[in-house]
Parts: structure tokens; C-alpha cells; sequence
DNA sequence: TCTTTACCTCAACTGCGGTTGAGGTTGTAG
DNA sequence: CTACAACCTCAACCGCAGTTGAGGTAAAGA
């Protein structure tokens, strides 16, 4: 049982059978074939998949997930250290992500006491209305994806 | 200059002319019209699509947004007390997103010393291996919108 | 052996969150 | 008064992340 089926990919992940196959179409896993032409997955499969979850979680396009992935090995299993690595960009995500959430936290927080966002000096209307004076940079703080890859 | 064009709206909100006009079908926003048939936006409006910003970024869909601005009334302007309510409902909400993301950040610096994903007693890996398991309940910890809700 | 369940491909469809473009009107600056 | 920018509606289209269904094949249990 050192292989696994599409089926039972999909029961250990949590992902349905018809989007793994979407997600081999794009490349983000990979399986081949027995002779009755079935898909048969490495176990290694379980933590691609965990690492997809995660990036989708954060808001992160699978297009971008992909290149995450395209950088562990092809050639050999990947080992303690491919991941190690693969995790500690994930972890500096989430801690940036993280970071900003916070901060419109306590910001949010700060607006509760003053009657939040009617005020002038209240940080969140602030930053609303001078949002188009930042020029072409990376205008939306929190924004997913495209735009948090903008702060990096 | 009390009331504002489409287009001041989204020049002061970064938010583009067709998405205004794409909230306003959705009854996100809300304006009346000149006599020449145009949309003039209540400065109102601003707070508004700051909390729509707020929301995406949270990952929270547009309906549910939608639902949460129901909430102010439509009679009158909204006061004080009424921005103060929502913006500690999302103060919550931000809360406990943040809460998830840390937790899943520990156990992702943990897994990078370990090897991640790698051992059988990484959480990554259990909990990704046991999902399937946990039966009709919500099962992704960190998923947007409905599956967060499902967690309040 | 038979039958049922799981699997295969491929094309079409879904829902979300908008954008684009055509064809026409309004409003303001020179 | 004229030109030009900004506005209007409506329908069609986009990219993303899959799902659904038709039509057929493979494998496991009774």
C-alpha cells in the first residue's frame, strides 16, 4: 500500500477526486499510471497537497502555489531539507500576512473607541482616502496573492 | 462638494469606476441620480467600501459583506454606534482568523525543525492524514468565508 | 461469472468578481 | 458654441478554481 488511488488521495486529503485531477492537469501533482491506465500516487502526494491547501488559505493563486512546488526536485524524492526550506516561505508568508492582519486589527480596535472611520484623523478612513495619492505601488495592504507578492 | 461622481468615488477609494457600478447592482452601495441621469455617492459611501475592502481581504465573499452592511440602517445615516457595532463584529472576525494563522504558523516553524510534513507526529501531517476522518464538520481550519463562518 | 464500485477522458458548465466595449448622453473648459 | 472628458446602459466576455455529466474501462467481492 505504498501507492495510493485517486480515491483514496481524495479521502485521506479532504480534496475531491475531480479537482486532483485538475491539479495534475496544471502540473501541481503528479502520479502515474498502472497497467489499466488508473492513477497511482506517491504518499508523497498528502504533503503537496497540504501545501496547496495552506497557500489557498493564505489567498495565494494555484498559478503561484506551482511555482512553489516547481522549485522541490523532479528528479529525486524530495527530502527533509526541500521542505524545510518550502516550509520556511510559507511560514515568512504567514508571518507577513500576519503582521498586516494585526495591524488592521488594532487599528479596527482603535476606530471602535472613536466612532470608527467618521473622524478625519481615524487611520482607516485615512488611509481609504489617500489610497489613490500612493501612486502605481502596491496600493491595497492586505490584498491576496498578486499584491501581497507586491511587498515581498 | 458633499456629494461625489462615480468617478471621485474611485479616485479617493482605488476601487475602479465598473466595480462601483458592479457593487451598486449588488446592493453593496447605494446613490441617486442628477437630473442628467448621473450617480451622485453620499461621502457615506467611502466608509462603505473600506468595510468591502476589509472583507475581501479577509476572504469573506461578497454577499456575505453584503449582509453584514444590511445590518446598518437604511433610514437613516448610520451613526456612531452602528459603524462602531459592525467594525467590532469584523474586529472579531479579523480575531479569530489571526488566531487560526498563528497556530498554524507555530506548527509550521515547529515542522520546520522536524523535517516537516515528513513524520508521522508532525501536526501538518496528522492533521491533513485525519481529515477525512473528522466527519461532516469543518474540516479546513483556515478556509474562507463559509467554512469560517461555520466556525463562529 | 457477474455485478457493482471505482476509475478513465473530454467537453461543457458553474459561480464569483469583476472588465470591456458599443453606442449614446452630460457637463465643463476654452 | 464647440470640443472633449466623464458619464450612462446593456450585453458579452474574462480568469480562476473547480464540478458535472456522458460514454466507456478496470478491478474487487459475492
Amino acid at each position: 500500500m505504498a501507492e495510493l488511488s485517486v480515491g483514496e488521495v481524495a479521502e485521506r486529503s479532504g480534496v475531491a477526486v475531480s479537482a486532483l485531477h485538475f491539479y495534475e492537469r496544471k502540473g501541481l501533482i503528479r502520479s502515474h499510471r498502472t497497467g489499466g491506465n488508473q492513477r497511482r500516487f506517491d504518499r508523497e502526494v498528502l504533503r503537496r497537497l497540504a501545501i496547496i491547501r495552506m497557500g489557498q488559505d493564505l489567498g495565494v493563486p494555484l498559478a503561484e502555489i506551482s511555482e512553489q512546488l516547481e522549485m522541490l526536485p523532479h528528479d529525486r524524492a524530495a527530502s527533509k531539507a526541500d521542505w524545510a526550506k518550502l516550509s520556511s516561505r510559507w511560514r515568512d508568508r504567514l508571518d507577513r500576512r500576519i503582521t498586516l492582519m494585526t495591524r488592521l486589527r488594532d487599528e479596527l480596535t482603535g476606530c471602535i473607541g472613536c466612532g470608527c472611520l467618521s473622524l478625519r484623523n481615524c487611520p482607516l478612513y485615512n488611509r481609504e482616502d489617500s489610497l489613490a495619492a500612493e501612486g502605481a505601488g502596491p496600493r491595497r495592504l492586505l490584498r491576496s496573492g498578486r499584491d501581497v507578492k507586491a511587498l515581498e
